[in-house]
DNA sequence: AGAATTTTTTAGCAAATGTTAAAAAATTAC
DNA sequence: GTAATTTTTTAACATTTGCTAAAAAATTCT
């Protein structure tokens, strides 16, 4: 629990008054490799901070699952609101190695913005942070070869090649996995 | 001025007080067709709102001007923080047609955001807005063909497609000028 | 209106990526 | 440890998109 507010307090220093108010807010789960951790993410109540292990957001299309999102230790799932659409696709959300989760209730962060504005400001950064990402995620889709692409990945996140399957890496990286296959032997 | 006010107000309900407290940091300001705003997004010291008009904001890449993102008439610059910055290389911000933009200062809107809670929210909600559409470029340019990337822009903004150079709107779709003109004569 | 400039289209060829299928390698299950 | 399953690589060919250059069309300037 405490590793999340910390996570917190080093994007906004917080008051001891703020962070003993969502200490019980948290919940904490453990879930084995590949697990569903949720169905469909667009009517899901919960926030979701990956405290150990590696999971994903993906969705299907044409019959084949594109993952669009991973997340490391220390990441939160989606932003920082309430039923927010990312896509009118289905989303689910899933584990890829066992992991651990804290989450709290988007009631419940709905009560914390109202009652603590600097944990609204705290939210404003951290939604300001994921466009950073995002935008980051455009530029290198946008004009980047895929062998320039796949660099720019193992760079940003050097971990995710070990731990997850190529496919899902491909998918991620908006390319076929043969042509990623083929783009790793191009030496690097 | 207040057009801009009432553009805030519609995505979150403003008391009259915070209202009042943003009008005095407003600055109206008129530009001609095809002059620059600002010659370096990253240093600017104001965020902008089109009251009226068409801009973009392009960066250069190997000498060519890749256009990322359009300004419509009641859209935002960029994201509401101070110094945001959206990518390393250096973006220029200039009009497409003549404009009129109404400016804020960082510095007062981080004087607003501390000032006013529902302030804070209404950045933090407008950031939330951005990634949603900021997400969706990035559905529309990771696994979707040159023309139904082309089909989806002018479905998306049907009133650009006549007010930009194809130039511009190819660089945005991130595909070559060429090709958009070939798309576009594929009957559509 | 006519000349100059800019924008858009067209054409031909090159390069990159997608697709299908099968083989090889790695991992998991019994 | 061996069989079964999953993942990754390889190959051959198809399709899409990029690139260069030139023609056509539209716009701007005087």
């Amino acid at each position: 629990m405490t590793l999340f507010i910390e996570y917190l307090n080093a994007i906004v220093p917080l008051s001891d008054e703020a962070k003993n108010a969502i200490y019980p807010c948290l919940k904490k789960q453990h879930y084995k490799k590949n697990e569903t951790i949720v169905r469909e993410l667009a009517s899901s109540q919960y926030l979701h901070f990956v405290e150990k292990g590696l999971i994903r957001a993906f969705y299907l299309k044409e019959e084949k699952e594109i993952t669009d999102w991973f997340g490391l230790e220390k990441s939160i799932v989606g932003p920082i609101v309430r039923n927010f659409p990312i896509k009118k696709t289905i989303h689910r959300l899933e584990t890829i190695e066992d992991t651990t989760l804290i989450s709290i209730s988007f009631n419940n962060l709905e009560k914390l913005y109202f009652q603590y504005h600097e944990l609204e400001r705290l939210g404003r950064i951290i939604a300001i942070q994921s466009m950073l990402l995002l935008q980051q995620k455009i530029d290198s889709i946008q004009f980047y070869s895929a062998k320039e692409r796949y660099i720019d990945f193992i760079t940003s996140y050097p971990t995710i090649i070990q731990r997850a399957p190529l496919g899902m890496i491909a998918s991620y990286l908006g390319m076929n996995q043969v042509t990623l296959s083929r783009v790793r032997k191009m030496n690097v």
